[in-house]
DNA sequence: TTGAAAGCGTTACCAT
DNA sequence: ATGGTAACGCTTTCAA
């Protein structure tokens, strides 16, 4: 991949390299004719600034560094994709990396990402992720770090949905539809997201008088394979649920099969709420009721709290963007 | 995000940069104790070689760049998630980037990456793209280029299914199954993909003396409003297909919907196979038997092919996988 | 209007 | 064993 250099345009023209740079970049101090000549060569040769040699100059990289549990799961891939969007149109360049939604590989995926020196960094923390002296560290560094989708409480710029009260309206749904034992299948415990999102359940039940059963409140890892388990245990129960709010796609979709399997109907035995992205609801089937996010907004908001951090913003700001129940099949 | 140069270490011990830059790459040449000094300040400032220099120095960036027609596409998630674990352990970075599959973005993509540097790059072409002189352009400056997916008939090595063979076995299991009116739904005639696929379901209905139906086979734009508009007018032929093979993911999800909302019974009425994947397959309601692609083998092969002319190998190779039909509900 | 030189972080080569 | 210096491509500052 050779290409052609200033230094190549200045001696080709005889003239000097800091003369072809002035004029390549429309500074003035160069004479009209010299101008048009050296633009005519670096036209003819395709020629490219090297960003390393200005990144080295300027100390800058114009490289943004994006963290995600799975790339392969609709709702990254959207948000991933609207990120990638905003950063190129604002002369970015992303590097996207994937965790597999283990604590491990995003510590590795954030040090590649520094290493690489990048401005900032986006990241969606891995579900088993307890500790976050690695993005704290970051942040001390002066590193611009924003947090969406997933966020602890801790002091690092973040973008979430409002999980209670989305998850307080998918039970007054649930509830409004005549169910009475409703199942709050989640990720663990220790993600604040689920904990969130079962306030919201709690409340609601609560503020309608309905009895908290907690064998029915299943945190268990986020994967298909720990939701099929949850579920039927939840469908053998002596007094089954009626309902189940899913607070993440996999589990929902791996809800729907388990209670499908067991030859019961949706959502006549038993309906479902799931946090999913629109692609995933419309593809199920029945199609899911789901808590429905926008994830251009989530995106557009997380690169524009990176872009504050990136300019010299060093206030740490929680966008919570709303997010609420859209009515599908799944519901009564 | 500052961080400690060698320079920096050089100042603080007094010594050269030179002799730090030899003590951290572990050439010999330096006394053990200094050496021993070198490494507890670097690792206390948290020294990183600064990519970009060395990139510059070397004139090699260690980064490659994908280019696919759609992110959020599973099918190319998938691809894209092996390709960047692959070379990830292979020591190189990515930049991912998304055409939204036209051919005006897939050039920007394109172009973006020369300008990044990168070694080499992995490209899907979109569904629209009819020239391929930007591709070309890039092999004849010795840039590495690795077609998958989608290949035309050009010079550019390459790794694809065995489309017709996969085409003309899905043939044959609807066949099998009892169909007699099979309507092939495939994206446009340009895609060497869609033609090829078309092939192997000619060729069956050849061997198997059954007469070919024209209006029965649909090759237009590859997106689901298209889909279901084909497979509408599919379905209002005053003799409807009794089984479609779709040569794309959005093109069975739409056929299956645009089926299910005649209130026609998937198999029994309509048979259905389409190029997907196990997810996708997997989400849809009846599952859809599908020609099952070895994402993870493709991605591997199409790294492989990269590296193989990033270390100067010039042949053109053309690689093929192997998919196969998988069985599920969608057929008898 | 143009040129010369220094500097960004690193490595390679030649001196000492 | 260690130091000095040039070089990668570019920009900036100062001098001509």
């Amino acid at each position: 991949m050779k290409r052609i250099s200033q230094r190549d345009i200045a001696r080709q023209l005889g003239v000097n390299v800091s003369t072809v740079s002035r004029a390549l970049r429309g500074l003035d101090g160069v004479s009209p004719e010299l101008k048009k000549e050296i633009e005519r060569i670096a036209h003819e040769g395709g020629y490219r600034p090297n960003p390393f040699a200005v990144s080295l100059r300027y100390d800058t990289t114009r490289m943004i560094g994006i963290v995600v549990p799975d790339i392969t799961f609709n709702h990254y891939s959207q948000i991933v994709k609207r990120i990638e969007a905003e950063a190129r149109n604002a002369g970015y360049v992303c590097i996207i990396t994937d965790t597999n939604d283990t604590a491990e590989n995003e510590i590795n995926c954030v040090e590649l990402l520094t290493n690489m020196h990048v401005e900032g960094i986006i990241v969606c923390p891995s579900q088993d992720t307890t500790d976050f002296s690695h993005l704290l560290r970051l942040r001390q560094a002066k590193v611009p770090v924003v947090l969406f989708d997933r966020a602890p409480d801790i002091s690092i710029s973040s973008v979430i949905i409002n999980d209670a009260a989305s998850a307080r309206q998918a039970t007054f749904t649930l509830l409004d539809g005549g169910a009475r034992r409703i199942a709050f299948l989640g990720g663990s415990n220790q993600l604040k997201q689920t904990t969130d999102r079962k306030h919201g359940y709690l409340e609601a039940l609560r503020e309608r008088n309905i009895a908290i059963r907690t064998e029915l409140v299943k945190c268990h890892h986020i994967s298909f394979n720990s939701g099929l388990t949850d579920t039927l245990e939840l469908m053998s129960l002596p007094e089954p649920p009626d309902a189940i709010l899913a607070t993440h796609g996999l589990l929902a979709i791996s809800a729907l099969q388990a209670v499908t399997s067991q030859g019961l109907r949706i959502p006549d035995d038993v309906a479902i709420i799931g946090y999913m992205s629109d692609w995933v609801s419309e593809m199920s089937h029945p199609r899911v009721s789901f808590v429905k996010q926008n994830l251009r907004e989530i995106a557009a908001k997380a690169f524009r709290l990176l872009l504050d951090q990136m300019q010299g913003d060093d206030s740490v700001q929680h966008v919570v963007v709303n997010a609420r129940v859209e009515l599908r099949n799944s519901t009564k």
